[in-house]
DNA sequence: AGCACGCCGACT
DNA sequence: GTCGGCGTGCTC
């Protein structure tokens, strides 16, 4: 019995007589003082003795779990080295769905209702509104005929109408699949067909569809998603939570008549449960959903489709770590299916497995006419700065007043929420930081708060300085959206400003009405973080500034340029995607970086060629593996006993590096000291046998925590 | 993850 | 005197 706890192992438990239990099977069983559900895995260990056993409970009168994602639930356990139940947590995140569904009763006509003639005119009436169609609910039935509801109940009783219990349960549009689509170029023609072909083939095959933004993978990946509800089979497309957005929806909604499912933390538990049981019982074919919709019960999944696969997002660095992207992979092996992988700044781990043969790749071409990439050109900072406590160059300006001049709009691009990152006491020069986190406290002007980004501690801005008593002598330090704001307002009285980020647009409704103004032309300069820079069409968008483009770049992250590439060259795609040119002026200190000069030259090949380069001298990802070991505690102490610990058994094979113990990056969060080790091995070892030989005897005291993290993506 | 057990500060 | 804070440990 698999429980969804952070177990070490399955629990085993006594069938009691006359109950039928098969693997796979929801349950509920005793654990401790209470009683908790769980998942039938096996027979049984036979490690616990027979007479400590306690009895399953009961069968919930669920379908059983399919048995793929049985295996997905141990294949996704087994990688991480995340407890099997802390996987299976994420599998059951709807217990309401595996109680029996509401019924209500519905009626029918009998057999012997046949001679209506010597019935009462409501009596007939009830009858002529069941003539032919489904059997309905009293009140339903009721209503249609113009009679009240004693009149069905009286039927029922005599004999005339027969009752029955239906299940209630919500229904969902079937998307239809064979509706015509889009006029496809030649080349979305044949890579749609390629897909066609492997969504038919009904076995495994992971494809990487690649092209730049504007392309038309959508329109690829909706015709193989066409192909497999045509054949049956379910859908399921991940996305980044950011990028589920109306606007995806409305595509899907045109190309297939109806909007799919959604899968993401925002439902409701109401929500959450009927879908998971559409799910389970095949009547949904189509779902959209961030990562943790890899772990709904499908009944016949034939597609999986990563878009944006390159997208950060996708990798979970709490609790269980996984990669949503790698293990969708997995989940689509597990199934025989298809994978397709979509974007237009592909991750270097896919590029690799096209190389190596393991995935195949479909390029689509820029489309001629409709879709001109934007024009992008590097802004020295050093050549080239703002005026003093000003963050937009002049270059920035001009452009911006063209844009305005001309009805057009601008996107400044900052990835910096708040009004400034640092607050700094000019009397003594200290920061103002998190109590919790090795963090600064950042400046939200509007809410008037101190925000850690971190923890979310909070505080009121004080005008006393905690360190050395000064009073009113704080000044704001760096650019954050909130500044920028200010600053285009002061720049251009007249423009409409409007900020875009997770802290001004507070739910996913205030996020759509932003988009629409945008869209609509009602606002000219936005102001976004990345929120703003992910999946929407801007039409009458034609100048996107990067405020600082060296952000992602300091920090000694192994993926720094990767990831910085891939947003620069996605925020710059905003740009001019309708008939207007657009242009993307990006202000840097380092114009001579690789990243700036790749991006300048619009030349993607150029930069993953420099970047693979610098990865293989090195031996890192996609060439080597990393597993990262974050030990922490509230006791610095005891976080150490456990660091010297581990370093005594640190593995002693040739390719095997191990990195540390060091302060981690974020020495202290949420409370809690943070030391950080690092395995580095070859391609083709498998750290999770080096991992669990090395770690699995190490005592650990309660409030020490050890966190594995195989393939860590962000270093931080 | 719960839920209990257990050992030290402010209260009816 | 106790009510209760959450650190530690166990659950087939």
């Amino acid at each position: 019995m698999l429980l969804p706890l952070p177990l070490a192992d399955a629990y085993d438990y006594k069938v009691p007589e006359g109950l039928y239990v098969a693997v796979g099977h929801f349950v509920i069983v005793p654990l401790g003082k209470r009683e908790t559900l769980g998942v039938v895995w096996g027979e049984g260990t036979g490690e616990v003795a027979v007479a400590k056993l306690r009895d399953i409970i009961e069968v919930l009168p669920a379908l059983p779990m399919p048995p793929p994602l049985r295996r997905f639930i141990d294949w996704v356990a087994a990688y991480t080295l995340a407890p099997p139940g802390a996987v299976l947590r994420m599998a059951m995140s709807s217990p309401s769905a595996l109680e029996a569904p509401k019924t209500e009763t519905v009626y029918q006509p009998s057999a012997g209702a046949g001679d209506t003639r010597k019935l009462t005119p409501a009596r007939r009436r009830v009858l002529e509104a069941l003539s032919g169609g489904p059997a309905m609910a009293a009140a339903e039935l009721a209503q249609l005929a113009g009679v009240g509801g004693s009149v069905v109940k009286s039927m029922a009783a005599v004999g005339l109408l027969d009752a029955a219990e239906r299940t209630v349960r919500r229904s969902f549009p079937r998307p239809d699949g064979g509706r015509d689509g889009p006029t496809l170029s030649p080349a979305q023609k044949a890579a749609a067909d390629a897909l066609i072909e492997s969504v038919k083939a009904r076995a495994f095959s992971a494809t990487l569809l690649d092209g730049v933004p504007g392309a038309g993978k959508t329109e690829v990946y909706f015709e193989a998603i066409a192909a497999a509800l045509s054949i049956e089979r379910q859908v399921l497309v991940l996305l980044p939570e950011i990028a589920l957005t109306a606007q995806w929806l409305n595509r899907f909604e045109d190309r297939f008549g109806c909007t799919p499912a959604v899968w993401h933390s925002g439902l409701t538990s109401l929500e959450r449960r009927e879908t998971w049981r559409a799910i389970a019982d095949g009547r949904i074919g189509v779902v959209v959903g961030a990562r943790s919709a890899l772990f709904l019960p499908f009944a016949d999944l034939g597609l999986v489709v990563v878009d944006e696969e390159h997208d950060t997002s996708f990798k979970q660095e709490e609790g269980v770590c996984y990669n949503a992207r790698d293990m969708a992979v997995v989940r689509a092996r597990l199934v025989a299916a298809p994978i397709v992988l979509a974007s237009a700044t592909p991750s270097l781990e896919s590029i690799m497995n096209v190389a190596s043969g393991r995935y195949s790749a479909l390029h689509l071409p820029a489309r001629h006419g409709s879709n001109q990439l934007a024009t992008i050109a590097a802004v020295d900072l050093k050549r080239l700065p703002p005026e003093r406590g000003r963050w937009l160059s002049p270059p920035v300006l001009d452009a911006m007043q063209t844009a305005l001049a001309a009805g057009e709009q601008t996107l400044l691009f900052l990835n910096r929420r708040g009004y400034a990152p640092i607050t700094l006491c000019r009397s003594c020069g200290k920061g103002i930081e998190c109590p919790q986190c090795s963090a600064w406290l950042v400046e939200h002007r509007f809410r008037r708060m101190l925000v850690c980004h971190h923890c979310g501690y909070s505080e009121a801005p004080a005008t006393t300085c905690k360190s050395c008593g000064a009073v009113d002598h704080f000044v704001a330090c760096g650019p954050g959206v909130e500044r920028l704001a200010e600053e285009a307002h002061a720049a251009f009285p007249e423009a409409r400003v409007e900020l875009f980020t997770s802290d001004s647009l507070a739910s996913r409704e205030e996020a759509t009405a932003a988009i629409e103004r945008m869209i609509a032309g009602e606002i000219d300069i936005l102001i976004g973080t990345q929120m703003a820079a992910k999946g929407h069409h801007f039409p009458k968008l034609t100048l996107v500034a990067v405020i600082d483009a060296d952000l992602g770049l300091n920090g000694g992250d192994l993926r720094a340029a990767e990831r910085t590439f891939q947003l620069l060259y996605q925020v710059a795609g905003r740009a001019g995607r309708h008939e207007r040119p657009g242009r993307a002026l990006i202000q840097t200190h380092a114009p001579e970086h690789p990243v700036m000069q790749a991006l300048v030259a619009n030349d993607r090949d150029r930069f993953v060629a420099a970047e693979l380069a610098g990865r293989s001298a090195a031996g890192m990802p996609p060439y080597g593996r990393l597993a990262s070991l974050i030990i922490s505690g509230p006791d610095p102490v005891a976080v150490d006993n456990v660091c010297a610990a581990i370093a005594r058994n640190v593995p002693q094979k040739d390719g095997i590096t191990v990195l540390g113990p060091s302060v981690a990056p974020m020495a202290l969060l949420r409370g809690r000291h943070r030391r950080r080790f690092l395995l580095k091995t070859g391609r083709d070892t498998a750290v999770q046998p080096l991992l669990r030989a090395w770690l699995g005897q190490i005592g650990l005291p309660a409030s020490v925590r050890l966190q594995i993290d195989v393939d860590p993506y962000s270093f931080l």
